[in-house]
DNA sequence: TCTCACATTTCGTTAGGCCGAACTAAATAA
DNA sequence: TTATTTAGTTCGGCCTAACGAAATGTGAGA
């Protein structure tokens, strides 16, 4: 194959790539009742570990108020759990509740294979190859994320 | 690197990779103005080509009165364009007006850019097995995914 | 103690997006 | 022609998730 239409040919396969990517997550959010913020608090909370609801609010950029409300949705849904920080008790720190999460690993089990099989039909040299690349097109995504800002 | 140890790096690898192309995904919609149902519509009619509105509510699992707000909302934003069918008059047909489209393909300069100046740094080879992976990567995904429906 | 500042919550409102029901217009059957 | 079905649209109502303003409870300094 030609550079021209290796070029041509990876450009299409990562557009298609990053469509079954964004179609999975879209999915996987469905079936645990997730709404896009909710999505990426969890997200922050993996992260970053337990926060406070100022700190979601910053982060994410809602108001305090509105931050009240997303700590309601999944607490009430048994992701996140609200205790009063006893250093100073005007504070309320949310963290992730793993036992609610746990029931939902399952909906990454197939993908979680496919990609175990996929990767065992490579040598270790191939898999670095992949390892640099993933990391290096995540550091391009992340540029042109924040270019966009 | 040992196996063990390139496996557990490509698996956060490829979470931050899927998280970045979500992220950037996210950003460009928002950029565009558009919420989840108005973009996959979209994507709909750019794999499928025109569409009647009907067509749009069988693989978008809207009521025929969604979809009419739905068009409403796209057709005021310049994405798309309502037709009449001449052989049936009763339905419309929707197409994207791609000069309504291409003032976005800025927003995805820089991705692009990044993304050929990455694959620039391969040789043919690799560049092979990359595609080769991503296409893999992608069925991975897309079968994932239609195992949660 | 008495403020005053701070973290969060509560309350009321708003905007977006979906739905069902009723409607218009066009095609088709009787 | 007239009745029925089909394709979309309009209307009114509902729900979610966001917001600003005011209330609540807590900490900290004068």
């Amino acid at each position: 194959m030609s550079r021209e239409r290796l070029l041509a040919a990876l450009a299409e396969a990562g557009r298609k790539h990053g469509n079954t990517t964004v179609m999975f997550h879209t999915a996987v959010s469905a079936r645990m009742g997730l709404g896009m913020t909710e999505e990426k608090t969890l997200d922050l909370l993996r992260r970053l570990g337990p926060l406070a609801a100022g700190e979601i609010a910053e982060h994410s950029g809602l108001t305090p108020a509105s931050v009240s409300g997303l700590i309601d949705r999944l607490e009430r849904k048994g992701f996140v759990r609200r205790t009063r920080d006893t250093e100073d008790r005007r504070r309320v720190i949310v963290e992730i509740r793993h036992d609610g999460i746990a029931g939902f690993g399952a909906l990454f089990e197939d993908l979680v294979r496919g990609l175990e099989e996929l990767y065992a039909t490579y040598t270790d040299e191939q898999l670095e190859l992949i390892l640099d690349f993933l990391r290096r097109s995540a550091e391009v995504q992340r540029a042109a994320t924040a270019g966009l800002g």
